[in-house]
DNA sequence: ACGTCCTTGTGAACGTTCGCACAAAGTGAG
DNA sequence: CTCACTTTGTGCGAACGTTCACAAGGACGT
């Protein structure tokens, strides 16, 4: 049939009515500001300009004020931008000024790492529940709670009210908890296992993949050096350095 | 005087010459291919279409088929594309034919979790050396190797020609670090601790960062339940309760 | 040999992101 | 108050990325 999906008098608006849209790279910053924010606060910075700013969280500054510009008119012209106030406004965008309950699903190596990880709780988040299905685990306490068993996933999602699941169980066990979690009205998901999860388009799923990430530093290591280990790249022409 | 560096009469052209410039979104793409690609030849599957190649690693075909074309001609019109000439052809373009020695620093929760990490030396990446500072980590077995004081960076290095140094300290040593690594030569670094690394232009550095992603998807949910929790979202409303 | 069917590879349109450059707006000295 | 100076907020063009749509190319049956 191929039909036309596109009305042909229709208003090729995406983004109709509200104009809250922020860029999703503008919201993935976002955070990066606000940690080098926190730094500045904890020197007792007052105010810093977007130059300073900027520098501190590796962008342009015109990128970094257009950012800004989208969460409000909040800087001072002449002066620069209030910290504290700059880390309430971006906290409070991002949702920060609340607590969200997290649920980690896969207490292995790198679940345990997570739940371990303090930068994780400092935030507004906090972990609801550890899960694993190895009956082994399920009562051991890891970093102060106690592992429960992943049939109660299910319960702790419903009772603590989690926004966010994260996956660290082996990659074949990824895509069924996925389901589950997405059956029990978890809408975002982080997946540290190496499989593409499938899931309806209003599951947010974001992926921390550390072989792919190598994989990139090796193809530009690749790309710089004509394939040579860069080690021994510079052995053959001896270059000043002896 | 804001002197125009544009000569008016030259071409945009900011890649002229070499037109194996492959588009870094692209670059990032293809290690997501190649895992598809691998479950497939798991499978026995000889050949696969575009279609069915996307839907696996989870983007558009058209995306996929332009992808793969910055590679090369590699498919086959009307039929698809071998399976195992595209996962050598991928893994040829990322540089994985060959072995990337590693270095992790820092041999903490992390650190430790992404020893043991089974997919990290699947591919071509061995890690090369296990450093930490704590002289109660050294000499520690992890994952089959003894860890080593960080005193041993720079001879590591250099002795095992390290392409790729990961960062798995605390915030506070993760820029001393960074300046070793970069100091002996290493130009591609991937950071997991949360700091926003100083480096040269020339030093490629990826970030994984927990607390981001979570922060990224707390905006998210904000955003499409206008602050409330999820779970409380769907509930009763306090309705002249006071 | 030839026509039909399927899938690739890519031109072109569209949307997003980036960064320059500068007007607008505020500070502070005299 | 006025003027010089600083820094924000943003218009705009360029670069980059995505998606549609289809011509080109190859496989395969007859
Ligand atoms: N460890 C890392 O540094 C690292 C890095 C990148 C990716 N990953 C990925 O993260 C995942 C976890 O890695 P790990 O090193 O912690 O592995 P691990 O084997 O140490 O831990 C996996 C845990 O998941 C549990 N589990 C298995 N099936 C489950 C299920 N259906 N429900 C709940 N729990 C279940 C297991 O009992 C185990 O405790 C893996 O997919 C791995 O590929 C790990
Ligand atoms: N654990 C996580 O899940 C997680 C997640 C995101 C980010 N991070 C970050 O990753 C880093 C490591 O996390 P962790 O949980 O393993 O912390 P950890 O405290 O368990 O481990 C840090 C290790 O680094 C070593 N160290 C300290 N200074 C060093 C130096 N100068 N040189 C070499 N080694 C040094 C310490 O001795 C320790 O063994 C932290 O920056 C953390 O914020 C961790």
């Amino acid at each position: 049939m191929t039909s036309s999906n596109r009305p042909a008098g229709e208003v090729p608006r995406v983004r109709a009515g509200r104009d809250r849209g922020i860029p999703d790279a503008t919201v993935a910053r976002l955070p990066v500001y606000l940690r080098a924010l926190m730094t500045l606060s904890e020197r007792g910075t007052p105010t810093v300009s977007s130059e300073d700013l900027a520098s501190a969280a590796g962008v342009n500054s015109a990128k970094l004020r257009k950012d800004l510009s989208h969460l409000g008119s909040y800087g001072t012209r002449g002066v620069g931008y209030d910290v504290q106030y700059l880390i309430y406004q971006i906290s409070r965008e991002l949702g920060l000024t609340q607590d969200w309950p997290v649920v980690i699903v896969g207490t292995g190596n790198l679940g345990r790492a997570l739940a371990d990880y303090g930068g994780f709780v400092s935030r507004g988040f906090r972990v609801a529940a550890l899960l694993d299905a190895d009956p082994a685990k399920v009562g051991q306490q890891v970093a102060g709670m106690t592992v429960q068993h992943v049939d109660k996933l299910e319960a702790v999602v419903q009772e603590s009210g989690v926004a966010i699941g994260v996956i660290a169980t082996p990659a074949p066990a990824a895509q069924e908890v996925c389901d589950r979690l997405v059956a029990v009205g978890v809408r975002s998901i982080l997946n540290f296992a190496p499989v593409v999860l499938q899931a309806p388009d209003e599951v947010r799923i974001r992926k921390v993949d550390l072989s792919i990430e190598l994989q990139i530093l090796a193809f530009h290591i690749q790309r710089a050096t004509g394939g040579q280990l860069p080690a021994l790249a510079g052995e053959q022409e001896p270059e000043g350095a002896t």
